[in-house]
DNA sequence: TGTACATCAGTGAACGCGCGTTCACTGATGTAC
DNA sequence: TGTACATCAGTGAACGCGCGTTCACTGATGTAC
């Protein structure tokens, strides 16, 4: 055993992480292996021992963000407490925060890197699907049950995600910004988190929105 | 004059199109000029008689999804009038429809090329930023006047952007469609455009949803 | 109508470059004695 | 403690390839007469 037993794991996690980095930042075509070697304090040479190819550490990527909870970046600086009842607000919040709108590197891929995913294959789309699918059971477990509880989660989700990817496609700041609001806000009422009515007594009611056609029936 | 007039615009207008659908299909980063000479039906050496960079001509393509009508193809088969002023509705539905989800090469770039453009420069970003007010100004009027009107509108561009891009990087099918359903539904309630309560008298009542802290108001 | 011509749209070979990938080799490591 | 050794993690030159870009040339076109 020329090296200690670890090693070799502690290298391919920081190869992983390199990748994980670059990929957030410009994608997967654009980043060279070269690139996320250097990023890893290594010569790309050695790149095939760790992995079969490219694609290959791609897969990697994608399965660590979601198996890993130290890469579940876009979670820190924010506190969100998976175990708490009122986690679907602080969800919402840290997802449209001005922190993730700008650490691109640490960014939730379902932001950074959705339209790579659905040009690549079926491993890609079934890890994005599982990430997915924890963010809509999160969301969903702090929703008052009712039949349309999924529904819900689901549009939240979207609307969170689909808030951050656009204000990241906008050149202008102040629009960004007031993109993330509003879709802040209106998650929030989705949610029934609204919060000018839970500040009133300092706590949060866990009340589900009246929506139109729940208001007549 | 030993061609046409009228000849190069037309022969440079078949080169943006085979880019629009080439980029939609695969991105910027993947797509060579080959491809996209190939796809006008000429050979790569004329390329640069007509643009002076592969970049030249991905601002030219952008430029192009918003300012030609007869590109604004994620409205067609669903006859969107944009005069009426039902359009709201009509654009939620269309936007999330099967036919823009399966139709990747004729899609709305806000769909097929967001996270591209977000790692590109000023010029696609001014363009996108064109593209998405111009689909909440279209909302927007849609909407009962209120001081909400523009935080909602906001909000249901990114519900729906976000429901199309989260669907197409999912690998269960099934699953996708529900998520375009439960976005479709949600966003026809944020609008107050609710079918369930328009079909009863055949008529769309346009009033909007009502929201926790309106209704406590 | 038919022929010669000037124009220029489009061709395809060629360029340097960086990519993903391979592989013979180097040299840092822990072990044996 | 010090030396010789076997192991194998990591190096860097080399490969074929396709890319964006350039350019001398071809040949299709409308015009002149």
């Amino acid at each position: 055993m020329p090296y200690p037993a670890g090693h070799r794991p502690a290298v391919k996690k920081r190869i992983i992480d390199s990748a994980r980095r670059l990929f957030n930042l410009n994608g997967f075509e654009s980043v060279s292996l070269q690139q996320i070697m250097a990023g890893a304090g290594l010569t790309h040479g050695g790149f095939y021992s760790y992995f079969r190819s490219k694609s290959d550490l791609y897969a990697a990527v994608l399965g660590c963000f979601f198996t890993d909870p130290e890469w579940k970046s876009c979670w820190e600086g924010v506190h969100v407490d998976l175990t708490s009842t009122d986690v679907g607000p602080q969800v919402v919040r840290a997802y449209l925060s001005r922190q993730h709108f700008e650490d691109v590197e640490n960014s939730c891929p379902m932001v950074a890197l959705p339209t790579d995913v659905a040009r690549s294959g079926k491993s890609a789309k079934v890890a994005f699907e599982t990430v997915f699918k924890a963010m809509v059971s999160v969301l969903e477990r702090s929703l008052i049950p009712s039949g349309r509880r999924h529904v819900t989660a689901e549009s939240i989700a979207a609307l969170c995600i689909g808030g951050m990817v656009v204000a990241r496609t906008l050149d202008d700041r102040g629009l960004a910004d007031e993109l993330r609001g509003a879709c802040t806000e209106v998650a929030l009422e989705l949610g029934g988190w609204d919060k000018k009515r839970a500040s009133k007594n300092g706590k949060l009611k866990r009340r589900r929105p009246r929506l139109r056609h729940e208001a007549a029936a």
